[in-house]
DNA sequence: GACGGAAAGA
DNA sequence: TCTTTCCGTC
């Protein structure tokens, strides 16, 4: 695989920045977890786990010390710190992973696309070099040349994450103790640092490309919550654990965008199969914000797709109507991406997990199953509370400075105000069920793994309000989204968000255009599952009647006689079995695309 | 362990 | 505004 500095980038800078928080001037929790996420040296402590944003406080106890150090509170202990954890549940950056002790799971979408959504992800010039200026006055935002060749001044270059040989040491710096004296102090993320840097750029960029894609692990495919359920970590063979984006955006099986996606995911497609890097901190020394645009552009288009699979904030693309899903990479577009892999290709992101326990979901194009993962209900929502036991929890041992890319930053990030959600709008409220399989989703942790036809509470199961429900999930405008949706399907996933115009509905195979969707997605399953049968049984007999043929005539048979008929691509339907699959496939793919295009009854 | 209310500090 | 601290509850 490419290394870190090939591609990607760290999780956006204000993500680093004191400023991303109104109100708040020093570093923030959340910002301090992903600091530790990124540092490969704390992996004993805190890493990516589960997928999407998922990672489990290993040692409580440790981080809190850790934190501790950081706002110098001594007496920081895990208890204090989970309550600093869980006032983000409210502000949705943060929910915890049920049934997973000092499991969380940091919701980016939250993070990211509220804070990109001036990106005009339709442009085909991509995003400007110099971005809309962002609501906060004093804030320097802009775009960076796309690569480090494009030249960044040395202050730039100091600045910016897109420059990944430098980034990669800078990005693991920056600690700055908000103790009171204000003095830099050498944390242990500090010194960690100084090991990344021994230990080369990959090391370096644990942040951000998933620690674990140094051995080849890979993300589930970004926006292909494609039904990328989570897999046992044990089958993660390709999947990072650890990445916070269980579905790679990037090209490949599936793929749907370019290599490199974000500059808060470091994609780095590899030889075999794309990879997510994990969101992470960018090395945000200073106020600006900086990063490469086309990254910017390609990784929030990936997380466009994730709206489907994710508690993504619909909301702000309707803030950005401009905002377009990109077409499905040709091979031409994509080079990188094996020829092969577009056999498999569905419109969304793929996952690259192919021996993931539901590789087989995965690599069946249908979008259907996807994994939705409401945050947690809370304490109201909840029926009731679930009890676990054991952990731990403990006062600080000595204190120490650890380290914090997050210092003296001036400029604010782009914001949009996100409006309170109230109960009922909540995407916590949004029970998504998987209509298609869900007995195939383990959920073992609470988790809804599900198709983008959720069954919304307030409406039935149509495409439309399925998806809907999907995508309504969190602080979305319901309104906004009311409208025909076809399943998330790469470009027609636009529809959903309303942001692109479809044809009426073709009437789908069978006339079941009214029908509910899951009853229709079963049919269609049956009827495909019954036409290969079929195809199949067929393929059998006629080679046994050849072979009994060919025994019976073996001198009958001549070159370009039966082959040569059977190899004719002008056969009918009622011609060879290669041929008759070749009209199934094409069927099925005439269903699909009916499905597609699909907006609602 | 996890949750969240309440009060107080920065 | 964001914790930090404390605490009662599940």
């Amino acid at each position: 695989m490419k290394t870190p500095g090939d591609t990607g980038f760290a999780f956006p800078d204000w993500a680093y920045k004191p400023e991303s928080s109104p109100g708040s001037r020093q570093i923030q929790l959340w910002h301090f977890i992903l600091e530790l996420l990124r540092k490969e040296e704390y992996q004993e402590v805190i890493a990516w786990q589960g997928d999407y944003g998922e990672f489990v406080i290993k040692d409580p106890d440790e981080v809190a010390r850790l934190w501790g150090a950081r706002k110098c509170k001594p007496q920081m202990n895990y208890d204090k710190l989970s309550r600093a954890l869980r006032y983000y549940y409210n502000k949705r950056i943060l929910h915890k992973t049920k049934g997973k002790r000092f499991t969380y799971k940091f919701n980016f979408n939250k993070l990211v696309l509220v804070n990109y959504p001036f990106i005009d992800m339709g442009s085909g010039r991509g995003v400007p070099q110099s971005a809309p200026p962002v609501p906060t006055g004093g804030s320097h935002f802009r775009f960076p040349p796309s690569t480090p060749s494009d030249v960044l001044s040395p202050s730039e270059d100091l600045r910016s994450p897109g420059v990944f040989s430098t980034v990669a040491r800078r990005m693991a710096r920056g600690s700055v103790s908000d103790c009171s004296d204000g003095t830099s102090t050498n944390s242990e993320l500090e010194e960690g640092v100084g090991v990344e840097d021994r230990g080369g750029a990959d090391r370096a960029f644990r942040g951000l490309l998933h620690p674990r894609l140094s051995h080849d692990s890979l993300f589930r495919a970004y926006g292909g919550p494609g039904g990328l359920g989570r897999p046992p970590p044990a089958h993660r063979v390709h999947a990072d654990p650890l990445s916070p984006f269980p579905v790679s955006p990037l090209p490949g099986p599936g793929g749907l965008l370019g290599p490199t996606l974000s500059p808060a995911l470091s994609m780095t497609p590899g030889s075999h199969l794309p990879y997510t890097p994990s969101p992470s901190l960018s090395p945000m020394l200073g106020s600006h914000f900086s990063f490469n645009p086309e990254d910017m552009k390609r990784y929030l288009q990936a997380h466009h797709q994730s709206v489907y699979n994710y508690h993504l904030s619909p909301r702000a693309f309707f803030h950005y109507p401009n905002i377009v899903v990109p077409q499905p990479h040709r091979p031409s577009a994509a080079p990188e991406k094996p020829p092969a892999a577009l056999h498999h290709a569905p419109l969304m992101p793929h996952s690259h997990s192919l021996h993931h326990h539901q590789g087989d979901e995965q690599q069946h194009p249908s979008p259907f199953k996807f994994k939705l993962q409401p945050p947690p209900l809370g304490r109201k929502q909840r029926d009731g509370s679930a009890s676990s036991t054991g952990g731990s929890s403990s006062s600080m041992g000595s204190s120490y400075a650890a380290s914090g890319l997050l210092s003296n930053s001036l400029s604010c990030p782009p914001k949009i105000k996100v409006e309170p959600i109230s109960d009922m709008e909540s995407e916590e409220e949004v029970e998504v069920t998987d209509i298609s399989e869900e007995d195939e989703l383990p959920d073992d942790e609470g988790d809804v793994f599900a198709s983008p036809y959720p069954a919304n509470g307030s409406a039935p199961p149509t495409v439309a309000n399925g998806a809907l429900g999907a995508i309504a999930e969190d602080d979305l405008d319901e309104d906004v989204f009311k409208t025909p949706a076809a399943p998330p399907m790469g470009p027609l996933t636009l529809t959903l968000l309303g942001l692109k115009s479809e044809p009426p509905p073709p009437i789908s195979p069978g006339g079941t255009l009214c029908i509910p969707l899951k009853q229709r997605f079963k049919r269609r399953w049956s009827e495909d599952q019954k036409m290969e049968a079929d195809g199949e049984r067929e393929d059998a007999e006629d080679k046994k009647v050849r072979a009994e043929k060919d025994e019976a005539e073996p001198a009958a048979r001549e070159p370009g006689n039966v082959d040569g008929l059977r190899k004719s691509p002008c056969l009918g339907q009622g011609g060879p079995p290669a041929q008759r699959r070749a009209s199934s496939e094409l069927q099925r793919a005439t269903a699909q695309l009916s499905l597609e295009n699909h907006g609602t009854c």
